[in-house]
DNA sequence: ATAAACAAGTTTATAAAATAAACCAAATAA
DNA sequence: TTATTTGGTTTATTTTATAAACTTGTTTAT
């Protein structure tokens, strides 16, 4: 089958990463955590891909001492977005 | 994470399957083979996945001496795919 | 000052899923 | 009658998702 569901978008919790950044100028790793109730290990792994791709940037800081992961949507990432929803309505009809 | 999108569904070949079944009563193996340019070994095992989960009904019959397995999606199907099309557009926004 | 508990992630190992490749039975063609 | 084609199914491999274990450093209690 040809795929015309971007695969990596294609996924429910980097959906849900994905949807929580584009209307949210930037998260911080807990707040993703709190938000899609992930584990911490498949939210850094979904984290990880997704910025390999260049779909989001991420930023190491700290605050109070801890380390602080801040994840930010790319022009790139919006762009697949928005294709994938395209796709995607190709397959849902009119609903 | 709770997962809101119906696995089963959540698969381009097994999505493009249903959306093709959910406007055409009924289709053949090889009309689905041709519309998702899968390959049989594929399409065969998502047939019959979506068939173990009743969201299709699947009849074997004989045309011109040959086998041939018509799909038709069920009432448990229809709903499925609108359920998976609502909670979908939580995550797509307006888009 | 040391040890135990906690924070914020990452890495690794396992389970599940998707897919391609190999196979099969029956029909037709050479 | 052997070879090829049709219409699939089954098996084996690869990929993906996920949970469990680990790491690095911090704070709290002793």
């Amino acid at each position: 089958m040809y795929k015309s569901l971007d695969p990596l978008l294609h996924n429910e919790l980097r959906l849900k990463i994905m949807s929580l950044l584009i209307s949210i100028e930037s998260a911080e790793f807990n707040f993703l955590l709190d938000e899609t109730k992930a584990t911490r290990g498949n939210l850094s792994a979904q984290i990880t891909k997704l910025a390999k791709a260049d779909y989001i940037t991420v930023n190491k800081s700290f605050k109070n001492n801890y380390p602080l992961t801040t994840c930010k949507i790319s022009a790139k990432g919006i762009d697949a977005f928005e294709s994938y929803a395209t796709a995607l309505k190709t397959y849902l009809g009119n609903r």
